[in-house]
Parts: structure tokens; sequence; C-alpha cells
DNA sequence: GCTATCTGCAACAGCGTTGATGCATATCAA
DNA sequence: TTGATATGCATCAACGCTGTTGCAGATAGC
């Protein structure tokens, strides 16, 4: 439940929401306070249109915020939480999500409501993430005493930093990224034992 | 330079231009959109009172955005970061800053310009936390080879965490808190050695 | 080709916010 | 006390954004 209420739209309406989300998202992540009609401007379209498809300004920005949720989740599923050995489920987790989250900066920062879809995909991710580090936890990966909330929120912090790009991050391997982030959450900054 | 350019406001009207400060703060925060009408309530002040004291809308949000890195900057100083031991200092700043932080979350938000004074703080705090972690990678208590600015960004990552306060989080002492950052930067979630 | 759908354009009313002004009143400071 | 300063209040014009509507033309789908 999400998309189709009522038939499916034409070929040219899908593509005309599918620009609007792109466009939005780019405006938006740029200036959160952006008006219709910039956000009608970069997808090419009349900002009427985009009334047509979205009533209000929150409805195009709830279906932003569950569209960017769908690709996310999807980029932690394929990353096989459940079954491949933690540590390559670490990597080609954070690896997909640092992609996918560096593409939907803005539509990921919106806060879900309480009762949406998005939420319950959000929390949905967050307890794939706690299955990956209890069993990262369980090969000694990670610390039997640690407080596995904790470091679910370190994790996060980690991959939001990772986006900022600091000059030299830009045009680095995400594979690269994701190492060093995965490395940090495990290992921290201290002096590496021999 | 910075507040004083005419001579000094009457005793009531710094008074205003506090609880204006202040009241911006705690509203700002909970909505960055919010109306100068909502900030005048808050303050229990006039919305035309804040228009004499801050031209533009902008006008008081530099002003805010300044008055809080200059409290970030003596909360940062007075961890003594170029003299005390650098495991001392790292825990005295980490929780002096959290203190700071949570309390002023909207201001320390806000992009500086860049050939602002805020701006100039904030370098300028950069390079001091640099410092610290130079003196700390003297001592050992960080790798050799580790990238202090990647550490350091990180280390506003773990505080910038710290401040969301999952529920567990309220209540919990700032010197714990600043405990657990401090721990994280340094040795991450991985097994410790005995 | 025919029809239903989609789109752009233009225009509209409504709304909230901003920033400015004048004036009467309250408060501080000397 | 007295003069300068600060404040509240009412009012104003201007602006930008939102959301809606009607219509004519373009496009997709059968």
């Amino acid at each position: 439940m999400g998309e189709s209420s009522a038939r499916p739209l034409r070929a040219d309406a899908e593509r005309s929401v599918r620009a609007i989300l792109e466009a939005a998202e780019r405006v938006l992540s740029e200036d959160p306070g952006a008006s219709m009609e910039q956000i009608a401007a970069a997808a090419g379209v009349a900002r009427t249109t985009i009334h047509r498809r979205f009533a209000h300004r929150q409805a195009l920005v709830d279906a932003l915020a569950l569209s960017a949720a769908r690709r996310l989740a999807q980029a932690v599923d394929d990353g096989r939480p459940d079954t491949a050995p933690p540590s390559v489920a670490l990597h080609r987790i954070t690896a997909n999500v640092l992609e996918v989250k560096g593409a939907w900066t803005f539509a990921l920062g919106v806060p879900t409501a309480p009762g949406s879809e998005a939420a319950a995909i959000h929390q949905e991710m967050a307890g794939h993430c706690l299955t990956v580090l209890e069993r990262a936890r369980a090969e000694g990966l990670i610390d039997a005493s640690a407080d596995l909330h904790w470091v679910r929120r370190v994790y996060y912090a980690l991959l939001g930093e990772s986006l900022h790009g600091d000059a030299d991050d830009t045009g680095v391997d995400t594979d690269t990224l994701a190492a060093r982030v995965v490395d940090t959450l495990l290992h921290g900054a201290g002096p590496r034992r021999a």
C-alpha cells in the first residue's frame, strides 16, 4: 500500500512524477524551504502539474521520504544482513547505504510521521542493523559488553559524517569510504594492536 | 568587534536582547521556520521590539549564531587544550562542549557565512581540536598513522549523536556522556584488550 | 483515428510574514 | 525630578507562496 489506490498512471504522467520527485530532492537538499515553483522549474514542469499529483506540499515531501526509504531498505536487504558473514554484511550494507544516502540526503532527513509507512520501514531497517551487530558481536567483532543501541547510533553518525565529503573525499571510491566507516566503528582512532 | 558599534544599551534594553536571543534559540530549535511573532511571544516582547534591535530576520539569526559560537569557544578554552594532559583536556572539552551544544542546538547548526566572525571562531576551534588530537597522538592515545582530520570529523559526529538523547540518556550525567564519547572515539566498539 | 488523459498557461483569492511608522506610555539614569 | 531611551500597540503596504480553477492544446493508448 502506498502508490496505487486508483488505476495506473499513463506513461507520461508517471515520467512526470519521477521527474518531480528527483527534482524535489535536488532542490530541497540545497534549500529545504524552496518553493514549489523552484521545484517545478527544476523538474521541467508547470507548478500546477505538481499540485495535480500532490495535493499539499507535505504530500510531496511524504512521497519523497517514502520513496527514499524504500530505496534505502533495498540497499540494506541487498547486503544480506541475516545470512552473509557479519563482517561482509557490514561492509556491503555500509557501501550500499552510503550510495543511496548520498543521493537522497533531503528525503532521508525528513522526520518520519509516527504512523507512516516510511517510519515502519526505518524501524525495520533499525532492526536489521541490530541483527547484524548482534551477529558481529557473537563472532567477537564487537565487545561482548557493548551497548548495541549506542553502537547503532554511532554507526548512523559515521554514515552521516562520511557524506559531508570534506574536499578530500570527493571522488573517493564508495568501498573505500565504507571500509573507513566500518574500521572506525570497530576500532576507533586508538593505536592498533600488532 | 561584534556587539558595540554605538554606545552601550540601557539596562532593560540589554535584558530584552538577551531574552530575545534565548527565546529565538528555544523556538527555532523546534521549528527553524518559526515566525518572528512566535519568537517575540516566547520572549515576552512585542514583535516590533525585535525589529528595533535586529533589522532583518537574518541579522537575528547571525547574532544568535555568533553568541553561541562565543559560548562554545569559551567551553573549549576552559578545557585548556594547549596545556592540560591530552586525555584530561579531551574529556573536559567534551563535557563542556556537550553542555553548551545541548543548549544551543539551533544556533550552532546555522551555516556560518564565510567571512563572518562566527566562522572565524569555528575555524579557531577546529584548530584547537586538531592541537589536542595531535598531542594525544604524540602520547600514543591515537594511532600514529591516523588521519587527524577524519578523527576530528568523527569526534564532531559523536558529539552530535550524543545530544539526540535516545530516551535512556535523558538525565544522564554530562561527564558520563563525555566519557562514552571519548572512549568510543579512541576504541570504537571492538573487543577490548586485556 | 478517436477518446481519455495529461499538460501548460493564465488568472484568482487567500493566507501569513515581513518590515516600517507614529504615538502614547513606561522605564532607566543622571 | 527630568530628559533620554525603550517599549507596546495599532496600523500599513508589500511581498511571496499556496492551492484552485478553467480552458485549449498535446499526448498516449486502444
